[in-house]
DNA sequence: TATTGTTATACTCTATAACTATA
DNA sequence: TATAGTTATAGAGTATAACAATA
């Protein structure tokens, strides 16, 4: 039996993470812990309440979190100007180099990917991948589709 | 700017992680306990020594998935007939429903995929997908080609 | 000596609940 | 009264190291 669509999608989910283990290897960096960085380079300074609702985890998760980052130098907390009861987050200039490293390597496993595919094949590849996310989606949950509309800002 | 086909591929392999905790909401299992199901399912009855190797993790943490799905009911350990030093690890009645259920939400689901793709796109996705796991599996791990050239089994 | 599975220990991510300080 | 972040507690997955029983 040959691999269905499905099974190449969960295989390259698969190989993603290893890919990014890899890339973490070494460093205090893990995938929860990243994509605190990526949520800080997209946003600039933010709450952890902030934090915790983009990263759709609770408040508490995101204290650990946060708690580990600033251990190990990627980001620093900072009382917020007005309203004392809250922490400000922000990337360290370590936390920018890593953000700046992993842009870098975003693009170019996007390259390598892209070249990987016959150019003949490419547009409806891409239309493909489309759809088959807008429907995951839509099966996933039905408020996602709005979140990902107001992704635009 | 744009989701590149990497953004794309990232979301997808996130919304399939999503559909997949939403399938296990109710029950015992876990991302982690369905992989040890579905190895038992392809191949029988077969060793936690086994099981670490097909499941790229410990024996140790065999030891704790296999503890987790016993006491909830999916499989039983078994002495192994010859080799005294060994556990069998093989699926109850209740995993085997488990499992089927599993493969049959599998299938849908790529009914359901492959439908939300255009016709005339078909063939060039399936390409294309081909050809982007392929070029991970060479980036990610050089001995991984070997593993999936053995899968025929 | 090598292998199988376990106990012991530890780290990461995640969650809920209760609490403090502040709005 | 509600919100921001913390402490307390718990469970899941993962790992290494040491060990007992068996090969």
């Amino acid at each position: 039996m040959q691999p269905t669509v499905v099974d190449r999608l969960i295989e390259i989910g698969e190989l993603f993470q290893r890919d990014m283990a890899r890339t973490f290897e070494g460093t205090a960096l893990t995938l929860a812990r990243t994509a605190v960085l990526w949520v800080l380079h997209g946003s600039g300074p933010v709450t952890q309440q902030t934090l915790a609702t983009a990263l759709e985890v609770t408040p508490r998760n995101v204290t650990g979190l946060v708690d580990a980052l600033e251990a190990t130098g990627f980001v620093r907390r900072r009382p917020h100007p007005t309203d004392r009861r809250a922490t400000l987050v922000e990337l360290t200039e370590t936390g920018e180099q890593a953000t700046t490293t992993m842009v870098r390597e975003h693009d170019e496993l996007t390259s390598v990917l892209t070249d990987a595919v016959a150019p003949a094949d490419r547009d409806a590849f891409a239309r493909g991948l489309e759809a088959v996310a807008a429907k995951l989606r839509e099966l996933v949950a039905p408020e996602t589709a709005a979140d990902t509309a107001e992704d635009e800002s």
